[in-house]
RNA sequence: GCACCUAUAGCUCAGCAGGAUAGAGCGACGGUUUCCUAAACCGCAGGCCGGGGGUUCGAAUCCCUCUAGGUGCACCA
């Protein structure tokens, strides 16, 4: 039962408003001592002719109190719902009870194809934290949308094409160390592919020896065609060990290379459409109306750039998966491009452009000097990791060294503190990295909700058997009735999170469920109440830890048994 | 020069399809352990919501303008 509905019905029913309308109108009060729903009259005053507060007032005496409400006041324009907390704690708890991990799930994306596209690294070239964050709030994205029903699509759109790999092969062929290159294929390319650009300020005619191997992979000779899928299959493996340590899989690898016979029918189209034009020996697409640059489709040599890619890309996944949305987790910095391709593809007709979405975000900055100092300017995705999992054993020898399978309470704990500070904010916002608040497991970071739910996993299995038969009105304290509250209030979240496509709003939530529990746990005894008291207690416990589990799980966050 | 993003407590940030007394966490200060994991809990302090105009019964929230910072603006991706 969805309390909030059936107050709405019965808005509805006293007022000339649709109930869709009412639902959204309903607000949460600002303080629990207000009530627990609020229907605000500021509206219907201009249409009735009366004041908000005589509105809220001549409501309230109209509400009549039944098993979902059990009073209505007026407050300033505000008409406050106290829902029946007995019931409401009976229906919440139990739902969460009955649906498990399902909880909060919805089918609001039934039979909706939706690709997230995110990762996206580029072959031969460092995986660094920029690309964690990426990933991180790519896959937490997939995973929310994914639970809301959607059928989703987890594209990794690899750079592994361009003017680079000419660059790549020319360094390959006179630099390289086959042993470095098995040991760490990617630092050995990196190295290789700095130092062609080094070494070409000084000698010009390496440029030309690179566009001359570009050419022969796009002519699909066989050596250079062979080295360039070496180089990938390198750099896939050494990025999947990034990839396990997230739990992230993806659907779909078609990167740049996929495309690179795609083109041709792009161009075509925007010629046939009259959409090309020349400047500068270049073949542009005039985006003037839009109040935005030109975009280039065909460099000066008549070769493919890779906003021509991107188009190709966009029309290919349409075909193939007739997605519902289309969504591009890239980095903020790019928005214009993605401007630049969505309009394009507006142009060009497909009235789906529209549903092609840039999710930006901010970049990871390094408050630390240490760690970007270390090699270069680049931080390297697999060093955080190592690092935050090695200073988590650190913590754990020191508070816990007793600890049963310390490794991986180590991961779990360190993985969960990283991705924490990554997904905690809104994502439009830089990522300030600091050691010292990453791995600060006070408050508000991922170890205090994780062994929030260590200390009620801990409670459950001192209890041992429990009994399913438990009265929950023996849930009847005030601090046990506001976190009920906050685990009838999950979905919501969830359903904000994907209108938004934020998921610190999830994790943000999932906190506030921790806190109220914490706060309960420390003021209201568990095993230790009454035997009825005691069985509603521990289904209370439950219930929490599928949420809290559930919803770090959301994010890519998992949970340890014991920390 | 143009476009986009950002500006809220000492720090990091919520709140912004206008609405109730602007909220968290960290840090600071002071407490809680014969009791289920103190990686916890409680209390206290801390604010011209970047400045200035406007719209409105009502603005942190919408509009204009200014300032500061960031990002991008064709032959890389």
């Amino acid at each position: 039962m969805d309390f909030k509905a059936e107050i709405a019905k019965k808005i509805s029913g006293l007022v000339d408003i649709e109930l869709d309308k009412v639902m959204e109108l309903i607000e949460i009060p600002p303080q629990t001592n207000m009530g627990d729903y609020a229907f605000p009259c500021f509206q219907l005053a201009r249409v009735m002719r009366k004041s908000p507060n005589m509105i809220a007032s001549e409501l309230s005496g109209k509400v009549m109190a039944d098993s979902i409400v059990e009073k209505a006041e007026a407050v300033g324009g505000y008409l406050n719902f106290f829902v029946n907390r007995k019931e409401y704690i009976k229906h919440t708890v139990r739902e969460v009870l009955e649906k498990g991990e399902k909880f909060g799930s919805s089918e609001d994306g039934k039979d909706k194809n939706v690709i997230v596209e995110f990762s996206s690294v580029n072959v031969a070239k460092p995986f660094h934290v920029g690309h964690l964050f990426n990933t991180v709030l790519g896959s937490a994205l997939e995973r929310i949308y994914k639970h809301s029903g959607y059928n989703t699509i987890k594209i990794n759109h690899l750079g592994d094409w361009g003017t680079q790999f000419g660059k790549l092969i020319s360094a390959y062929k006179r630099w390289i160390n086959e042993e470095a290159l098995e040991q760490e294929p990617i630092s050995e390319l990196f190295r290789i592919y700095v130092k062609f650009h080094e070494e070409a300020e000084r000698d010009p005619a390496l440029e030309d020896e690179a566009r001359a191997y570009f050419k022969k992979l796009e002519e699909e000779d066989s050596e250079v065609t062979a080295l360039w899928q070496r180089f990938k299959d390198l750099s896939l493996r050494e990025f999947s060990r990034i990839y396990e340590a997230l739990n992230v899989e993806f659907d779909s690898y078609a990167g740049e290379s996929f495309y690179s016979d795609k083109m041709d029918e792009v161009v075509q189209m925007l010629r046939e459409k009259k959409l090309l034009k020349d400047s500068n020996g270049a073949k542009i697409v005039d985006l003037e109306q839009f109040n935005i640059p030109p975009i280039m489709i065909l460099k000066c040599d008549g070769a493919t750039i890779y906003a021509t890619r991107d188009l190709a890309a966009a029309i290919y996944r349409k075909r193939t998966y007739d997605f519902y949305k289309n969504i591009y987790v890239v980095g903020g910095t790019q928005s214009l491009h993605f401007n630049q391709i969505f309009s394009t593809l507006g142009l060009m007709g497909f009235e789906w452009s529209k549903d092609c979405v840039h999710i930006g975000h901010g970049l990871v900055k390094f408050a630390d000097k240490k760690l970007s100092t270390r090699k270069g300017d680049v931080v390297f995705a697999m060093d955080v990791i190592h690092e935050a999992i090695n200073k988590t054993m650190e913590i754990i020898e020191n508070k816990n060294p007793n600890l049963d399978n310390k490794e991986e309470v180590a991961r779990k704990v360190g993985m969960g503190a990283l991705l924490y500070t990554f997904l905690r904010n809104n994502r439009e916002k830089d990522v300030v990295f600091t050691w010292e608040d990453a791995l600060n497991f006070d408050g508000d970071s991922g170890p205090y909700v994780q062994y929030t739910y260590v200390r009620g996993r801990s409670i459950l299995k001192k209890a041992g058997n429990i009994s399913d038969a438990a009265d929950l009105s023996y849930l009847s304290t005030e601090d046990e009735f506001q976190l009920v509250k906050l685990l009838g209030a999950f979905k919501d979240s969830i359903r904000e999170a994907v209108e938004r496509y934020e998921p610190f709003v999830v994790i943000r939530h999932v906190t506030e469920i921790a806190k109220a529990y914490n706060k309960f746990y420390n003021t209201h005894p568990i095993l230790n109440a009454e035997d009825n008291v005691k069985n509603a207690r521990l289904q209370l416990t439950k219930a929490v830890g599928t949420v809290i589990k559930t919803g770090l799980g959301l994010v890519g966050i998992e949970t340890p048994e014991n920390m």
